[in-house]
DNA sequence: AAATTGATTATACACCCAAACAAGTAGTGC
DNA sequence: GCACTACTTGTTTGGGTGTATAATCAATTT
């Protein structure tokens, strides 16, 4: 990598270069473990695509498990953030009010601009595999989902608390697994239907999650 | 195919040897890939886990990626075959049978004495991750698949095909993240639900589903 | 102007990897 | 007997792995 004489600019300054570079390796990593998974991806292979040398992993995030767990807190946040917003915007406590404020945001964050986001849900729907990121997943996400469970409870009183507790995880799931854009159900249709199409699967996505939670009432 | 031949001498080196090695390899590797997916574990931890020599490996499934695809089909067409059984043996097509019929397998499997089918249901649940295995799958069960998705067509005549398709990849995902036992249910619920219950587990999802899949007539 | 700090580079280490290879053993069929 | 096939072993090869460290440079602080 050349010396990079280029000085031309005046502006050189700031110490926020570092942070820069932060993200470019953030964005690397994002976009390859997204479709890959931790372990198929190398520390050479993140910083040889955010066009950095390989030490800087090292410098910024110390080991290559805690720069994973930084890709997954760094949209984390935002998502919560943005549920908890939807969800405090409801009138009234409608199971598919609460359900679709809590799955849009996704929807909506996918078919944006930013395309780091279908990156980032890729490896959340393949977070739950092995107890490894368990607790990454715990620290980020439960305080939400806890809220969601109560308000859940709220919308369908006579419903159980641990029958909902499924049911929330069985959404959960069931998101993700859509949101990850498996293509199996590409050939399981011949291609009639896409699951990059995820616009289209909103819709039903949402039907089938509402109706089998309401199911769980008593 | 070796000669089998069923010998009580403990001593006498028969061609059956290699089909035990065979199996000691498949089991180990099952046992790993399930738990770690396929690219955290190598093919040395396999054969110290099945107690032969690395070569073993090679010499009797050839490549990594071959191995790997010998573990899926070992239990695919038992499982695919039980299916069908199943979905025969029912007297009228309702959607709740047909669901049954597809999903109960699963859980009669997981907990059966053969602790491999749990792992191999683990492996299930992590294949669609990437495209890399997408084929193998699509060698091993879309068959089936397409048969199920024609059974439900017939239990509810005015559903769109589409529609149908969706919801059958909506259970599929959703009954593979049960039976994989991602154990985030057990920290949303302070350990109050385990997801390792497998049992406790089928009988929510099935009513879960159906409703999901029903909820799609027009 | 000198010292300090943050950011970056290049390089080194010690280890693990899949795959290939050469050579050997032991039962089978003739 | 003998060639043959199935199987097994130990080792090598060429490369990739995560992590650590010393040197360098640039910007800020003193």
């Amino acid at each position: 990598m050349a010396k990079t004489k280029e000085q031309k600019s005046p502006k050189r300054r700031t110490r926020v270069n570092g942070e820069i570079t932060r993200n470019k390796i953030l964005d690397a990593a994002e976009a390859l473990f997204g479709p890959r998974g931790f372990d198929a991806v190398s520390l050479r292979d993140i910083t040889d695509r955010a066009e950095v040398t390989l030490a800087l992993a090292s410098y910024h995030f110390g080991t290559k498990d805690q720069l994973f767990e930084e890709v997954i807190a760094r949209r984390a946040a935002v998502l919560c953030d943005e549920r908890i917003a939807r969800l405090n915007a409801l009138e009234t406590l409608s199971t598919e009010g609460i359900i679709d404020s809590f799955m849009s945001p996704l929807f909506d964050y996918a078919t944006s601009g930013d395309a780091g986001w279908r990156d980032y849900f890729k490896l959340l729907g393949r977070l739950g595999d092995g107890n490894k990121w368990l607790d990454v997943l715990t620290r980020h996400f439960d305080a939400t989902a806890k809220v969601y469970i109560k308000a859940l409870a709220e919308a369908q009183p006579n419903a159980h608390q641990e029958d909902l507790a499924r049911a929330f995880t069985m959404m959960l799931n069931l998101m993700l697994a859509t949101v990850s854009q498996h293509e199996r159900v590409d050939r399981l249709t011949d291609g009639s239907l896409r699951a990059s199409d995820l616009r289209a699967a909103y819709k039903p996505l949402l039907k089938f999650v509402v109706a089998g939670v309401e199911s769980i009432d008593p």
